[in-house]
RNA sequence: GGACAGGUGGGUGAGCGGUUAAAGCCAACAGACUGUAAAUCUGUCCCUCCUUGCGAGGUACGAAGGUUCGAAUCCUUCCCUGUCCA
């Protein structure tokens, strides 16, 4: 490829690219020298279960891998204690060595498979972070203002509304700064919320001397909901190890407009297949291959085959689901419905069950059962309350 | 160190002595509708118990005490947060 042509594949599906020229002299002296270009990219130790918010980015720096370029994965190890200041943060207790790597082995298996894992350095901040004294920090700190960080739209944003900002999150810009200094990166990508940390990494790089990271930001994907960025504690997520099943269905529930979002920023499609796609007027049909696509990026063809007629079996046709869990009843319950539905997990409080019961929620062999006493002959009995599903044994 | 303001259910946010398990909104859950969805409409949304009733108890408005027949609402102390002044 030219750079042109390396630049127009990496400009793809880019938010933001900071600054394109510097890019393309780095990718010539590249080309030229042999040297692969250092891409790094942030983690949070805390939270090793990447979904596909996540893999938008990773997709897009194995794009950089594709073109024979390093990509570090950095575990923030050591940052991580701050916790990036979204919200209302304290300091976290520091992780165990064990934890620290327990989770680094489970990002691993997850980003490898999207990243390729010879092209992919894993390294940890606390490398470099954890060494230094205070006089360190206070020199590192010396080279940015407070007037500077306040400019970030959260700071900035919560200083005017008098929300509480500690000291030490004004600290998380500028440890991440000097990761990209320890790491002497050539490029930092993360999602278009992190360009403030991003570009007071440029800043702090050239007071060391280094030439500042291009930055290359890649939009934020909205959750399931269609409206928050997709995160875990929202519960709007796909995760990427989730079932296939469950994965094919998250996706199906999401609206016919973020499916188009979805296959911009999650699939190899092109903007004009996709837009082919799209006038064809069949969402459905569309949705399904996108659930499909997705399910076998992740797990397999044959698992999105199935994952697809399971779907159609069970939400479509409204049949019992192959895979639901079969519940022995314990003692003691008698006939007192909300009792069953209490030990069956369907519930999570008796007042909770008595309260779906009497909305017709229940529905016991494929009958609705509104009343609060039920005799269960012995034997097998489905059991549905809404999405969930249970076998009970008597 | 001083002077103010404030801390309410998953989130917002009203209530400022009693019809308040605590408005409204959002989220969530269930039902209807549907091509999966979305949207819309309806209902629910602390727990326990039973004689399942517009039932009876128990918890709950930063924490602990106190005043009251009665407190989220008043008082005291403590904790936390913000603003202004030094």
């Amino acid at each position: 490829m030219t750079i042109d042509e390396q630049i127009a594949y990496l400009k793809k599906g880019l938010a933001e690219l900071i600054r394109e020229e510097e890019l393309r002299e780095r990718l010539t002296q590249s080309a030229k020298t042999g040297v692969p270009l250092r891409i790094k990219a942030g983690f949070d130790p805390t939270a090793p279960d990447l979904h596909l918010g996540h893999t938008v980015l990773l997709r897009k720096m194995k794009h950089f891998q594709d073109l024979g370029h390093t990509v570090i994965f950095l575990i923030g190890d050591n940052t991580g204690l701050i916790g990036d200041p979204t919200g209302r943060n304290t300091t976290r207790p520091p992780m165990t060595p064990e934890e620290i790597d327990k989770n680094a082995e489970t990002y691993k298996t997850q980003v490898f498979k999207i990243l390729d894992p010879v092209k992919t350095e894993v390294r940890f901040n606390s490398e470099w972070l954890a060494p230094m004294q205070f006089i360190d920090i206070v020199t590192l700190c010396s080279k940015y203002t407070v007037a500077r960080l306040l400019e970030r739209d959260d700071f900035a944003k919560r200083f005017k509304e008098g929300i509480p900002i500690s000291l030490h999150e004004l600290l998380y810009p500028l440890g991440q700064a000097y990761d990209s200094v320890a790491l002497k990166c050539d490029v930092e990508m993360g999602g278009t919320d992190q360009k403030f940390n991003l570009l007071v990494g440029r800043e702090i790089q050239r007071d060391f001397g280094q030439p500042p990271q291009i930055v290359a930001t890649t939009p934020l994907l909205q959750g399931t909901d269609g409206v928050e960025k997709m995160s875990k504690s929202k519960g709007n997520y796909i995760g990427i190890t989730e079932r296939p099943k469950v994965m094919f269905r998250k996706v199906m529930g999401i609206s016919d407009d973020l499916m188009w979002r979805y296959y911009e920023l999650l699939t190899d499609k092109s903007l004009s297949e996709v837009a082919e796609l799209r006038g064809r007027q069949e969402p459905m049909a569309a949705k399904q291959a996108l659930a499909r696509i997705i399910v076998a990026d992740f797990h397999s063809g044959e698992a999105a085959d199935q994952a697809q007629a399971d779907f159609d079996r069970e939400v479509r046709e409204g049949q019992v689901p192959s895979d639901i869990e079969t519940i022995t009843l314990p003692n003691g319950v008698g006939n007192s419905l909300p009792k069953i539905l209490l030990a069956a997990g369907l519930a999570d409080s008796r007042t909770d069950a008595e309260r779906k019961v009497k909305a017709g929620a229940v529905e016991i062999n494929g009958d609705r059962h509104a009343s609060l006493t039920i005799a269960l002959p012995p034997g097998q009995h489905v059991f549905r309350l809404g999405k969930k599903w249970k076998r009970i044994q008597v």
